[in-house]
DNA sequence: TATGAATGAGGGTTCATTCAT
DNA sequence: CATGAATGAACCCTCATTCAT
């Protein structure tokens, strides 16, 4: 019925699988189910994507590269690390509250089938990032000499538990500024 | 083959379903499979468990009582909150190394059946601890003040994270130690 | 065995399943063996049959519609009720000869389950017809005197005593004349 | 438990069996019901039945003698055809109502297994009483000259369908004495 | 004789995928 | 490009039957 050109269908299909995957999950979003809800036909489902894992695949490495993409803009040009941290977290809590399909990356379902490579590079890349802003803050002074690598996966963690947070009990999540403030700060009063 | 103890076969089905459910998640699990794990037919299983759902959430519940009650346990008679909150998240940490099955217990597939009360439940218990714990330290003069609320959903995010990273990157994984240095002290060198 | 006409398929379905649940009794007859003697997958069948219930449920209403109409047809034009009843059985008679799945109506198999509301309306019917016809035989004085209700109904199980034997054991089966002839004239001698 | 004479074991079976069956018919009836509700175990069913159809065919066997006894016993030493035929119905019309049971004697679900010889010869043996009575009749001019066969055929229809009514629809039940009214007397008025 | 845990074939149903149109 | 009827493997679950005790 509709004579769109393809990369309209594409878009649609990606639009619902996004929305239907990341509210049931992998295995309980059915084919029919994101063709009814694109307007495209199960046969059309076929024409832009493999199969069904390839359509999942692709949903996942969008949101990955959309995110870095973000994350690399909203960094450059803030030469602070505590304002970088600051943007850091604040950006990943904003942008996963609007994207709450990004908790499609956190699935564990398909570990075994697309061996984690996307995510893992995801994740790397990330820690880069924070990595690359602790060792500033240390090396002007502002920050406390630390373990980098762990501090990153700490820092990364946290984030990592918010996401998973906005599906498990959404009372859960934090504010950016709690946390920054708790990572940069501690607990501990200094006397 | 043939017969074994009643208690014996219930043990090998919760094990060999612990084991793929956390592995493959509860859809891609079968039955069938998990039939063939424990070396049980596939009528004996339902001898044991009325349906999929009813094991399935056996497992999550039995794991759920048996880390609130490590934790319960090894908090009490520690006083000092500092060394309570290294305590708190070595422990879960630990527990989490040794059952990673643990990450089931984050699974959302079965959110919108299960209706998450238990878990809801279970993490709002924890974060019970933390907030008793961070209020201790800010009632004895050894941590600042702060957001207690927050900062407890923080903790517990991280934690989180950490249990997450189990399926999804090894490579993530943080240690205890580093954990509570940086909670405890920021990143922030006080000068 | 490929992609047919879908009306083509359905009438397949319909007549396979009529010939196997009259066979077999609902429960007997498997989904399985619906397909194989249809020549349709397995799949097939849900695309055009909600479930097995539905099937089933449909084929009786066919069948007691088709009833109902032929037996309203024949049954008007005709003013004499000695006649109006001897058409009536011999149409009953004759219909359930060619329909042998006929049967499937008077399952009991399914009371439970269907709360039998359609085949209670349908002998209801068919019991007016037969009341009306009595009543006006009784009024223009040609029948004699006596309890319609009652009579329609014992007309009414004889018949239906007819399709059970057309399965249980045809070799007792009667003809309509003879039948038509002992309602009419009894059995006892008019001296 | 009950260390109870085998026979007696074997009653409370087939009491439990007669009441399912009856019921929900052969297949939605499992052995496992019966078992509970007999008290039996599972394997003490098969001490004393080869297997379910066995159950099942000993429970009609049994009703079958039973009524071809009482049909025998109550017929001897009456003369009088008419009073003979009265009393035939109301007997079958009385035992159908007491033993709901019967019903499952009209059961077509397992037509194909036991080849209905046993049905068969039962409802032959029912026929010859009538057609006894029926030629008795026509000899001492009770009874004006028929078809014996086919009229006797069509009282144990009429007897039959009485038989199924019982579980379609009760409020078709008819009385004994208007039937045998209406099949001595006839519909028409003789003038 | 009696038990009931264990078995596994088979039941109804779903759904990713294909292909004639 | 697009459709959707058709396929069939696989899923969850039931139940008649067996057998070690």
């Amino acid at each position: 019925m509709n004579k769109r050109s393809g990369i309209g269908s594409k878009k649609r299909i990606v639009d619902a699988a996004l929305k239907l995957f990341s509210e049931y999950g992998y295995s309980k979003a059915s084919m029919r189910m994101i063709a009814n809800a694109s307007g495209i036909s199960i046969g059309g489902l076929y024409l832009y994507f493999k199969n069904k894992d390839e359509l999942y695949l692709t949903l996942i490495k969008s949101r990955l590269d959309e995110l870095a993409d973000v994350t690399r803009q909203s960094l450059k040009g803030i030469s602070d690390p505590a304002d970088a941290l600051i943007k850091f977290i604040s950006l990943q809590l904003a942008y996963a509250k609007r994207h709450r399909e990004l908790i499609l990356v956190q699935g564990r379902e398909y570990g075994f089938v697309f061996g984690m490579s996307a995510k893992k590079k995801f994740f790397k890349v990330q820690r880069g990032f924070i990595e690359g802003v602790i060792r500033k803050g240390i090396r002007s002074g502002v920050f406390k000499k630390c373990n980098v690598k762990e501090t990153a996966k700490i820092i990364i963690c946290t984030l990592r538990g918010f996401i998973l947070s906005l599906i498990v009990e959404t009372d859960a999540l934090f504010s950016p500024h709690e946390c920054s403030k708790l990572l940069l700060n501690g607990l501990l009063k200094k006397e």
